[in-house]
DNA sequence: GCATAACTGAAAACGGTTGTCAACAAGGGG
DNA sequence: CCCCTTGTTGACAACCGTTTTCAGTTATGC
């Protein structure tokens, strides 16, 4: 199979770090992935690329991407976080039926943020803006098109 | 000292629920602090009010809270969840100085989701946003306007 | 006051994350 | 090509926040 070297890893080296395997597994399940995916998964999917792979190195390889922006945190509702590649938008729209997760332009939201600003007085130096709802796909199957959730706990009365 | 019985006790028993030593400790809790606060902080300070406060009974009280929508939940950067009273907006504007928490009406949002509702084909039920910045006061003091930005307080205060 | 069921607190269980440390391997130099 | 240096790794355990368990307690209705 090929390994295109994906183009954090290309950046992982321009930064100084050492492309190693470990790294690389983490960083080609992250780029075929279009989804969230918990430092679990990434280190159940990585050992499907490289055997040896420690969940506990997931754990650093994850840091330090996150560190030179390669990767992004999501904070799915109450579950752990996820993490995915990062794009040019910082905002998230995460489906509730396959957890499929999408970038999206924050157009509206920098006047919204500099009408914030004015009104209260804060300087705004961050902002986190994730929606959630269905895609297209899982509107089509009247809910989710995905029938493998990770969290069927329908807790409550 | 008086008792005001906060807005939110009155909901509890409105829904069913007795109302406790502890509830009433970790509500008044919540309704004098106006920043968000860690299970782990509440149970401190809770204590001063009610001693023999659990921390379990904290997580408790959060979880049927925040079950009733009287309290919410919000995601500090890294840190662990925080809650803090919940009021008309879900949208919080937080201060990395003091890390004092104020809510904010989502004006524009609307017009945001709905575009990207159209871009994407998604079909949006939720939404998330925060935002961080300096609070007038930190900002006049050319950085945290407060020397002690979560410290528990064993006594008094 | 009494009964009853909701509620509580202590401790333990649990699961995710981080620290420790000897062994390993990526990358540069000889 | 091999060696060396040192960043990196993986197994294990420590750590910490959260949840479960369970017997004792307390709020509320009678």
């Amino acid at each position: 199979m090929d390994n295109p070297l994906p183009a954090a890893a290309r950046a992982l080296r321009a930064a100084g770090h050492r492309l190693t395997r470990a790294r690389l597994a983490v960083l080609q399940v992250l780029e075929a992935e279009h989804a969230g995916l918990s430092p679990q998964e990434l280190y159940e999917r990585g050992r499907a690329i490289y055997a040896p792979l420690g969940l506990v190195t997931v754990y650093r390889t994850l840091a330090l991407l996150d560190e030179l922006g390669l990767v992004r945190r999501v904070h799915s509702d109450q579950e752990r976080h996820a993490y995915a590649c990062a794009g040019a938008d910082r905002h998230h729209l995460l489906c509730s039926g396959c957890h499929r997760l999408v970038e999206f332009p924050c157009q509206g939201l920098d006047e919204l943020v500099a009408s914030v600003q004015a009104r209260t007085g804060y300087r705004i130096t961050e902002h986190l803006l994730e929606l959630t709802g269905l895609c297209p796909a899982c509107q089509a199957t009247g809910g989710p098109a995905d029938p493998t959730p990770h969290h069927p706990a329908p807790r409550g009365a």
